[in-house]
RNA sequence: GGGGAGGUACCCAAGUGGCCAAAGGGGGCAGACUGUAAAUCUGCUGGCGUACGCCUUCGGGGGUUCAAAUCCUCCCCUCCCCA
């Protein structure tokens, strides 16, 4: 196995990271590895909970992808057992395990979505409860006893609600220790993740040296904010883009992102050269918002796909046409028979609240008297005024609600 | 073991007998403005077959009262100090 020098490798790894700890060792590690032609072990943890990957994910997968380029061992764990646990966030709680086939089912997710990003084939992929459940409690104590209640009370999260005076539950200090355990059990030479999860791998190095093994070094990388442009992307604050959504979907996405943020996005999550950005930002923002909603769709599609999204949202949402893949609905008349409900008929029309409810629009009827009240149901091109208004039976009605929900529904006429 | 402070809607947080479906902020949704951008402004933000009406909600149960998030009681949970 022949590697680049260690020079070249390391401008590449250094490339969109947040932080590495060592650098030093770090190229120590390049230079013997180059020299044994043995590649380095790279590790990289996955939350088993949600096999959805989304572009926050991809900025780590991309590195991870760099170091497999350089001719280094890839290695993905899914972290099945620590997903019990689940990263102490101050929110998360511990969580029913997973069953066996729910994890089979997850990791094959999982496996179809990395290979959008890294080289399957030549990854290594591993479930940490293969080597964390045997673990005795025995050795649960023998492990943490390699650490002290105040190393653990670095950790910025622990702290502040140490501060704050909210819970910590004690098997929350138990999730770094796992993930430090991973590294031991793999003898990892790097380990990556968001810049958040800096302390967990700086465990990784304590408990290695503990066990008499090299410290792997901590490469971070920044996290990406969401679409809001404050939170980093997360499935749990809704402003995601996830990489197995339609191309409408990224490409629209991706448009609503800040003109600040887009730089950002071009950044973390592109490889367009630094020449070509210098052009685009003197040019109109949106025209380089569209040039970055292309490239990131096609890099999960394909180019084709990539510029039929934009035709789309260039009809729906610059020229206000409708979309051209309306969901159809088709409300049958037993609907209206609601039992138990004696209600006096007006004629055999269907209020429109009803018809927002049923057709799936809003979750409840006051929910949808307010969309009504608040102007932003229009049927057929023209907007809803009264809470009072009917539709007749028999018929189909393009509804819209808000600027982007469409459906047509299809209302069957009363028997 | 002793003492003290708390648990309110998606989140934070006011509210200590009626004017409380519950202030304020955040978030979310909608409207205006736009480049479906951001920012800004405005409105909405428990449910109910169509609602100045009714039902459910303030950690959980029981109770006092014409009336409770607010008072009493038991229980559960969290934090701090002391031991």
């Amino acid at each position: 196995m022949e590697f680049p020098l260690v020079d070249e490798q390391l401008q590449i790894i250094r490339r969109g990271a947040a932080d590495i700890i060592v650098e030093a060792e770090l190229a120590q590690k390049l230079e013997r590895s180059r020299r044994a032609h043995t590649p380095l072990n790279v590790k990289l943890g996955l939350d088993p909970t949600a096999p959805d990957l989304h572009l926050g994910h991809t900025v780590v997968l991309r590195k991870l992808r760099d170091f497999q380029d350089l001719g280094h061992q890839a290695i993905v764990i899914i972290g099945d057992f620590t997903g019990m646990i689940g990263d102490p966030t101050g929110r998360s709680e511990t969580r029913k395990p997973l069953t066996r086939d729910e994890i089979r089912a997850n990791a094959d997710t999982y496996r179809a979505q990395l290979g959008k990003v890294i080289d399957m084939s030549h990854a290594r992929v591993e479930f940490n409860s293969t080597w964390l459940s045997p673990l005795t409690f025995e050795g649960v104590i023998r492990e943490t006893a390699n650490l002290t209640v105040a190393r653990m009370l670095q950790r910025e999260d622990f702290a502040a609600r140490y501060a704050a005076e909210r819970p910590i539950s004690l098997h929350e200090f138990l999730y770094p220790i796992a993930q430090a355990y991973d590294s031991v059990a793999l003898n990892a030479d790097v380990e990556l993740g968001g810049t958040d999860q800096t302390f967990n791998l700086l465990v990784g190095r304590d408990l290695q040296r503990a066990h008499g093994q090299e410290p792997q070094i901590s490469l971070t990388v920044p996290l990406l904010e969401g679409l809001d442009g404050v939170q980093k992307m997360s499935k749990s604050y809704g402003n995601y883009v996830g990489i197995n959504e339609k191309p409408e979907d990224i490409f629209g996405k991706l448009m609503s992102v800040s003109d600040e943020m887009m730089w950002r996005y071009f950044d973390l999550l592109t490889r367009v050269p630094e020449a070509e950005i210098a052009a685009l930002r003197s040019g109109h923002p949106m025209d380089a918002k569209k040039r970055l909603a292309r490239v990131i769709t096609a890099q999960y599609h394909d180019e084709g796909a990539a510029q039929s999204a934009e035709a789309h949202f260039v009809r729906v949402h610059q020229q206000r046409d409708e979309p051209s893949d309306v969901e159809e609905i088709v409300l049958p008349r037993g609907v209206r028979a609601t039992p138990g409900k004696a209600v006096p008929r007006r004629g055999s029309s269907w209020p429109v609240w009803l018809v927002l409810k049923e057709a799936g629009f809003v979750s409840s009827s006051s929910d949808a008297r307010r969309m009504i009240q608040q102007g932003a149901v229009e049927i057929d091109r023209r907007r809803v005024t009264s809470v009072e208004e009917t539709l007749a039976p028999g018929q189909g009605y393009l509804i819209q609600v808000g600027k982007r929900r469409f459906k047509r529904v299809l209302l069957q006429r009363d028997g």
